[in-house]
DNA sequence: GCTTGGCCTTGACCCAGATCAAGGCCAGCA
DNA sequence: TGCTGGCCTTGATCTGGGTCAAGGCCAAGC
């Protein structure tokens, strides 16, 4: 289904030339106020919501918080795991890469996105940047210290990586079973139900205006399809009067129920 | 790609159907010798390994042992998500289903498998034994009290869950983007670092026989292709000398490094 | 030994989505 | 104002794997 061919094998030499060329994210505050945390719009999206208050210079005083670049890279597959990020700006993409450059999207991860669950010794995917993205970045051992004093934190990220096994199920789900039309179809509904740039859920009724961060590429490669199948099953929808598409960024969901219906097969 | 058929539909109703009609699940042993746990031999393997023998007797009095027949369903997707399992003898499969009885195996459950970790209000997926399965199974409250009671319980759960999410990553890569050769591939080669029917890891060197307790059907569903292509794929590596097929459940692999280079797509 | 039914294999053909190719749109910049 | 480059769209064509169909293998039951 999936052809290996020449461009992709030179642009993986080439990507992976410009990773090791390319400058680090910038460190901006390793000694930052330690109150950082009180403030932090993010909070009651991430896993920092477990802890209270008074604790949370305890919290704010082990992280360094880290601006990253659109484009540029944060996490690479297979490097030693030494850190551990929450997203409080921004939105990343997360991806693994075959040797020929073929790419699957695991996820994008928004605001209160906790990242580096993985125990193996690497990291399993890698994380770069769609808009200018902000983290809190952890060592490995820092954190180790914080779970230890603050057993709702380890209650949390069990939570956490169980929810985030339940969507990876219907990722499986959606990229082994569903047709392109009901790929594109449960992404714009998944998309919908986020707070832009958020984890959180949107309360009912909420405008069904939703805002991509990420190109074309990004969703065919997240979806397992191509880029020109993406773009045409969105025109379709598009004529089908199910969607509008003021910009490229931006997608209105004209017709919620229908999509919804399409999206979990019953079509 | 995959296409919608009448015989589908018409299977995904009889297959509710008989799952209302058919016998639940047997319940060996509910007031069980609390010493059980001592003796069990799926303990390396599973969660409980990180309990101390004294405190075996806690752990062994909160569980049931329940036994499951080939083809009996005893976890199903949707269902209030009452209790955790931890299987101690057996496989089965993991699955999830569109309306139209597409089928999705997101899956397989071998001794010391932990199961149930969704946090969800109703199982993500559905399990069905695909030989003689023993469980241990705790109620939702029990396993509560028994994560308070044991830090180091809930410290493993989430390295078991964090590991499950890298496996789902690589999952997600495979259904993405791998094609029908390098699923199988993949496939034989994740097998055959198991040990027969465990989650642990075969020594290195160990005689490549893998035995699959899955139909070709099953196969293909956690594929993400169909029964010929799957079996038209085993047919041509075994032509090429790659595999043997002994039996319809037995399957030698004759040239795992080549395998692997084709698994990972290096071909 | 024969029948039955559940799997598995194999061949012929088809189609959803990939690939190839051409051009459009638009922001940034000189 | 026009040029450039990165995306995106759309049309034509191709193909890997799906679908359909026929038959093989084999264990269980009589």
């Amino acid at each position: 289904m999936v052809r290996l061919y020449q461009v992709a094998l030179i642009y993986a030499i080439w990507s992976a030339l410009t990773v090791m060329t390319r400058p680090r994210p910038l460190v901006i505050d390793s000694h930052r106020d330690a109150s950082v945390c009180v403030h932090c719009q993010a909070r009651p999206f991430s896993v920092c919501s477990v802890i209270s208050d008074p604790d949370l210079e305890q919290l704010g005083a082990a992280a360094v918080t880290v601006s990253v670049q659109p484009g540029h890279t944060f996490i690479t597959e297979g490097d030693p795991a030494e850190h551990f990020f929450n997203v409080t700006a921004g939105t990343a993409k997360l991806f693994k890469l075959l040797p020929d450059g073929r790419r699957q999207v695991t996820g994008f991860a928004g605001v209160g996105y906790f990242l580096g669950l993985a125990v193996t010794s690497g990291y399993a995917f890698s994380a770069e940047a769609l808009e200018p993205v902000r983290i809190c970045r952890f060592s490995r051992t820092k954190l180790r210290t914080l779970l230890d004093d603050f057993p709702a934190l380890e209650k949390k990220l069990l939570e956490v990586a169980s929810n985030e096994l339940v969507v990876a199920q219907e990722q499986m789900l959606l990229l082994g079973r569903k047709t392109a039309r009901e790929r594109l179809a449960s992404f714009l509904i998944d998309r919908a139900a986020l707070f832009p740039h958020c984890v959180g859920r949107v309360p009912a009724g909420a405008k069904e205006q939703i805002h991509l961060p990420m190109t074309r590429g990004d969703i065919a490669d997240y979806l397992g399809l191509t880029i020109e199948t993406v773009s045409r099953t969105l025109s379709r929808f598009k004529a089908e009067r199910m969607i509008d598409i003021p910009s490229n960024s931006e997608i209105v969901l004209l017709q919620h129920a229908a999509l919804e219906k399409i999206a979990t097969g019953m079509t």
